[in-house]
DNA sequence: GTGCAGAAATTGGTTGGACCATTGAACCAC
DNA sequence: GTGGTTCAATGGTCCAACCAATTTCTGCAC
């Protein structure tokens, strides 16, 4: 075990102070998203106060997803973390019927547009490959399997909206997504849901890669507007089987 | 490798059900905001759990600004919550320099752009008349002191989100809003902030208020591109005062 | 009765120690 | 190699105290 420069805390505000304390040392030992930070035992140990008092810091990392707790395991670094970073917190309500559903994609379809814009605009030749890469793995799954498949398929936007330059752009839609499969773990009746947006994948990677802004946004304005619709069209088809 | 859709089973998840049951309870006592919630050592009691627990989850809550706790008074409610709310914690790494505000008018210009053409679409007669009432206040107050005045030019942003029928859109720009204020009271040195925007607000009004959705769109994007005019002006300030 | 200072009860914050459940690595038998 | 077994490490939970801030009650002076 190396040794950490973790000294010891001073007084009041403790859980808060460990939070300080950790941060620092995450910046001093340039730990990645990825890689396991030190235990909770040895953190108590280190920075003089209770075990507890540690769980409590790293329960409130935790809760705001900067870190991830794998039990027998250890505490894993799951974003950048810096001593000047801001959080802000949003608790939506109520997204858990159509209507949620419908306006969690509104705000969707307003990112998805300008984060296809901005990567067409910035991505550079790096970015592109990977973006491609992704688009490939994808592709090859859809045809395999004559069907999307959402683990691919958000790999992909994903891989643009890291390439757009603005981290605010996955952070926020990361959400709208995790929303999105609770939804897809009871399907709306749709089997080939999303079946349609598939060409416009490749549309839109290719306007990004020609380096065109307003091309790219408008090829994800369709790609979402296709997801509209088998929205639409699922609802429709829950209100018919629902009638008793 | 076939693909299996197995989600990982769930033993435990104490303060995860604790949490659940916290907020059926509050919603059956139909608790507001400012209310006071049952102890701690209540909470341990009723639900069977170990008092240590129950601060996991309270924290947690804590950390998403649901829920504020006084020492030796007890933990208030500090926003509505509900069984079906979804937690989008975004955090802003070096929020306060230029880069992280400019982030955040990105996000800004994508929802307002699409604020302002769903409002155009959407907005009854009712809300356009609230939000003239604003751009009016707003303007008369330009007149009177000489230049913008950001309290009255939020009212009439926010009466634009509120019409657009998404309340999504106002509570996330109300955070970036909020972040935006939090470090710059007076943004980077730049006296007249915010000064060129003001003609775009009466042309975005009248794109609303004759149904046109992608003359509103066009000018919200005219107005946020005068803020990150004034924004960058103002960090070519900070950058020629910085030399010491 | 009123007002106020001090005691007492209440409540969140912290501590230390114990044990459980899961993980992963080392090891072993086949 | 494959498949178990053991075992140490680690996060998850629990308990029983005590500390610190706040609120409430009490009783005295007036």
């Amino acid at each position: 075990m190396t040794e950490f420069s973790l000294p010891p805390i001073q007084t009041t505000a403790r859980d808060d102070a460990v939070l300080k304390a950790l941060a620092g040392f995450v910046m001093r030992e340039k730990l990645e998203p990825g890689e396991r930070l030190p235990t909770e035992r040895i953190l108590a140990e280190r920075l003089k106060v209770s075990r507890n008092t540690v769980r409590e810091a790293l329960t409130r990392w935790e809760g705001l997803g900067l870190v991830e707790r794998r039990q027998g395991s250890g505490t894993y670094l799951k974003a950048a973390v810096s001593l000047d970073m801001l959080h802000m917190p949003l608790t939506l309500a109520g997204g858990n019927d159509f209507t949620g559903l419908m306006r969690t994609l509104e705000i969707r379809r307003a990112l998805e547009a300008e984060a296809a814009a901005l990567c067409a605009v910035r991505a550079d030749e790096d970015d592109l490959a990977e973006i491609e890469r992704k688009l490939d793995i994808m592709e090859e799954e859809f045809l395999n399997r004559a069907g999307m498949s959402s683990e691919e398929d958000w790999e992909f936007h994903q891989a643009i909206y890291r390439a757009c330059g603005n981290p605010l752009f996955e952070q926020i839609i990361a959400a709208m997504h995790e929303l999105f499969h609770r939804f897809w773990e009871h399907p709306l009746g749709v089997r080939d849901f999303g079946h349609a947006s598939f060409p416009y994948h490749r549309t839109m990677f290719n306007c990004i890669a020609a380096h065109d802004p307003e091309g790219a946004r408008a090829e994800a304005l369709k790609l979402i507007a296709t997801v509209e619709d088998d929205l639409k069209r699922g609802a429709a088809n829950l209100k018919l089987s629902d009638r008793k």
